[in-house]
DNA sequence: TATCGTAGAGAACGACCGTTCTCCGGAGCA
DNA sequence: TGCTCCGGAGAACGGTCGTTCTCTACGATA
């Protein structure tokens, strides 16, 4: 397996598990097994290797979610099913781009940027799953919402996705009439 | 002891603007005007800091809240009033509690702790105001939704509370019937 | 005035972090 | 065998951080 994925595997598992600045680059070295020169080759600067962690989630955490809904009748509501599956995973700690932003987002532009992308184009997704902007701007409250629920107070989690999908329920009925 | 009290007000901005671990001890005297013997003397050390900003922040934070809205006839639509107000403000950048949860829930427990009991206190807040369960979580999942869009997305933060607002109100007025 | 306790300024300390550099062993080749 | 190049291990470097310590000035008391 090529380096750059060797890394950004180890990188993502420690960043999103701890936090970015409590992991140090020797620590994504052990993780990695990666030298310390490669790890510096593939990625000039932290920042870039945080930067290539985000974009990297961006399109797994997408990937998974898209799919999950296709296979699952394309509507809305299965948005909701993932989301209570994905805050019982091993590890759960919230949303990475919320963590990151609130950690870095100060810093660093480009952290901010690759947030501010993924948060855009999870909002255009909904959008294509549902009638309205409105519709789509309260699915994109929702699922945020719950999964800041799941992180702070996992004994909630499951009930906060629930709740979450019962209001979109609601939302999208209403909506109908 | 008004030195506490300094130190909290310097603390809290600086950590609220920037991020915890991008604030230095230093950088609290510097900014409180208060001597490093004086700040170890009032707070051991850096998480009893934290902590002590977070309980602060979270008095101040319910206290302006739940003021508002008994101001504005006491009913759960004005809580989404309150939020667009507080989008707009200067130096607005999401929940502290949250964005302390992501940097330090990990390492501290005492950060973790505070922060759930935070979002506790919050829906049993909104548990008051509210006729049922589900429709407390649902509101919590409502603020804390749009508290997000409109940290890392500030252009929509005013359409992330109108949204989040009209979300609410449908919610109850379907839940009347 | 002499003495003591206190408080502030900031140097000092040890740990750690991001980044670079040095050194060494082995693979490839003549 | 001898030479060269490459990559890995980890030491080194400059900086920062949390925390403690030293030194000095000053105010109160007898």
């Amino acid at each position: 397996m090529e380096h750059a994925e060797r890394l950004l595997a180890a990188a993502g598992e420690l960043f999103y598990r701890r936090g970015i600045r409590a992991v140090g680059m020797d620590d994504v070295r052990a993780a990695s097994g990666v030298s310390l020169k490669r790890l510096y080759q593939c990625f000039p600067s932290k920042e870039a290797l945080v930067v290539a962690y985000l974009e990297r989630r961006d399109e797994r955490w997408m990937g998974s979610l898209t799919s999950y809904v296709a296979e699952h009748g394309g509507s809305a509501e299965a948005v909701f099913g993932w989301l209570e599956r994905w805050f019982a995973e091993d590890g759960f700690r919230g949303c990475g781009f919320v963590n990151a932003y609130g950690e870095l987002g100060a810093t660093s532009e480009a952290v901010a940027e690759v947030a501010r992308r993924h948060k855009r184009r999870l909002r255009d997704y909904l959008r294509g799953l549902v009638a309205d902007d409105l519709l789509a701007d309260q699915l994109l409250v929702l699922v945020d919402g719950a999964t800041v629920t799941a992180m702070v107070d996992p004994e909630r989690a499951t009930q906060a996705a629930r709740a979450a999908g019962q209001a979109a329920r609601a939302l999208m009925t209403a909506r109908e009439k």
